[in-house]
DNA sequence: CTGAAAGCGCTAACAG
DNA sequence: CTGTTAGCGCTTTCAG
């Protein structure tokens, strides 16, 4: 027999339905016989709530929504699984939604479940146009953004922020450090995209080093281990004379180091990689990779009780676009990298 | 103002609630004029239907669960991805539930969703309690296994299977064909254990081969990364003349390469090396890994459309445990495999 | 401490 | 063709 009613548990323990919900949720006190009848009860008939009746009756939803250009992107699912992590202790699920980038599809997305089926919403780097998240809000479904890259610079909606200027900076301080001076830079996604604060920190250091980094090799390249491969392909053909790569995140490192290899550049004798995130897989390749890692579960537990917070905040703090921002990026050393040849 | 209600828009058109929700799911005739100013009065209000409402009238529910052990096992988002391409078009949404390999958590996850929030369940190894996903099934919830291992097997529920022994078999004749005969078998979990049937492959093709399978190093291993690389360097370590080694999944493969790049034995002049699956890492790892491709996609689009069968069915064909199998796995070589040195 | 009653937003007969 | 009516399963005042 499927699933019986909260009604059908309250007539087998010989009360109302009120009393059982008031059971279920440990509300208006209950007597402590009348409970254990209804405990049994529910024991009894293995009573479960419905989910979505609940969900109607108390006007809140029993999900979070979050939005990702796609899950196989490798370093989603770490994220994911953070998040659901977070959320499992609350009762609440996780939905995934992949954009595939386009923002039509996430429109679409945002306007089916976005306060219907989803508390709120988690956005990573799903390429949504901001105003479809103003108005998501407007409507009173929060919305976080996961990783804002510029703690200096807010982005009109609540965020978490990992401060990837400082990890840029990290990545290329390392380089330089270990003597190189001819660097190389694989920016993912075009000019002032995405990953611009990332550059910008590699630059930084660069000229705080009194190294010319307009002069460095720059190419911006699809954020894929391929797009890094063949980035990496032409500036090393060009410009045999580097002596490392630095690359706005770990995939098109990754790429970067096949390239080498198909190249015969040994790395990390003949050439240094180094990448920004530190997925998985970075630790998992040969040469393991050197990477500035990012504070992915943080970021996801950040993200998960600021959104927590707007929603009980019930839509009060409406335009306040609060900020959090993770702890500091930090530079794990690995096989990729070691001394400049002289 | 959050999102008017159906009673909203139409009284904002002058109907009833009825004829709008007519309007909207193309039921009950209605005159063209009325339809007219319901759908402005819809797109002017910017309505947009409340789900869990829907679900509780309707009596179904608008989610899906997909369970895996977690979804940051490279292989799971792939797969999780062509389901929810799978599901879209029919409003579905898919909530990804990461069991941990605990079957406690997973059947929290099976009492608190299935048939509540979601309508049924996809199953991936997970780890689940069979007589837990029975239960589910006996509640109206359908239940799917998305990658059976041994067609000629049916486990007593509804599956999609793929033929994996079939799967060791290619892998095998791949090797042999290439001169192997000192094969050392890296297999995925215990003995007969989950990847059981593509190790049974494997022995099979040996013998057809006139091999001594029985002579052959064996090791079982977790099924990741690291567990094939111990695995491999103990067994590589142990048996300096093997010249292949064959893996049970992709993941233990590449890290049997990695160690033998750690011990200095070239891949593949010295040694081969070929996985099962194709996941996407396969195809970019150094050298690229030959593996038995599985029909991802294709078992994601069987699974979504069998557990939809069921659902339409509205269980009349609970305890049937139909079976769909996938097209043949097939091989793709790459780098990690060529002939056997003399 | 427990029950009665109203309603969350939507759908589905059935009348008119 | 459109309106009326009655729930879906649960929560939540408000009385008793």
């Amino acid at each position: 027999m499927p699933t019986p009613t909260l009604a059908e548990v309250a007539r087998h323990a010989g009360v109302t339905p009120a009393t059982v919900s008031n059971v279920l949720r440990g509300r208006g006190r209950v007597g402590a016989v009348t409970r254990e009848r209804v405990l049994d009860a529910i024991a009894a008939l293995g009573y479960r709530p419905h989910l979505p009746a609940r969900a109607l009756a108390e006007g809140r939803a029993p999900t979070i929504a979050l939005m990702v250009t796609s899950i196989a992107n490798p370093f989603y699912p770490e994220f994911a699984l953070a998040v659901e992590n977070a959320l499992r202790p609350a009762g609440q699920f996780l939905i995934i939604c992949n954009t595939a980038g386009d923002p039509d599809t996430g429109r679409a997305y945002l306007d089916q479940i976005a306060g219907t089926l989803s508390e709120g919403v988690l956005v990573m780097n799903a390429n949504l146009d901001f105003d479809d998240l103003r108005a998501t809000e407007l409507r009173g479904a929060p919305v976080v953004l996961c990783m804002w890259e510029r703690p200096l610079d807010p982005p009109g909606l609540p965020c978490v922020a990992v401060d990837f200027r400082l990890a840029g900076e990290l990545a290329a301080q390392h380089l330089i450090g270990l003597g190189h001076r001819r660097i190389g830079a694989i920016v993912g996604s075009k000019a002032h995209g995405i990953h611009a604060a990332r550059h910008e920190g590699f630059v930084a250091a660069m000229q705080a080093a009194g190294l010319d980094a307009g002069a460095a090799p720059l190419i911006y390249a699809p954020d894929t281990t391929q797009g890094g491969y063949a980035a990496a392909r032409e500036m090393l053909t060009r410009r045999p004379d580097l002596t490392a790569i630095f690359a706005t995140n770990d995939l098109p490192a990754l790429g970067a180091m096949q390239a080498a290899a198909d190249l015969g550049l040994e790395v990390p004798r003949r050439l240094s990689v180094v990448g920004i995130t530190d997925i998985q897989l970075a630790r998992e390749s040969r040469p393991a990779l050197t990477s500035v890692a990012v504070p992915t579960v943080e970021a996801a537990e950040l993200a998960v009780a600021l959104l927590r917070e707007l929603i009980e905040d019930g839509g009060r703090a409406a335009g306040e676009a609060k900020m959090c921002v993770t702890s500091a990026p930090h530079l794990v050393v690995r096989a990729s990298t070691s001394r400049a040849p002289d």
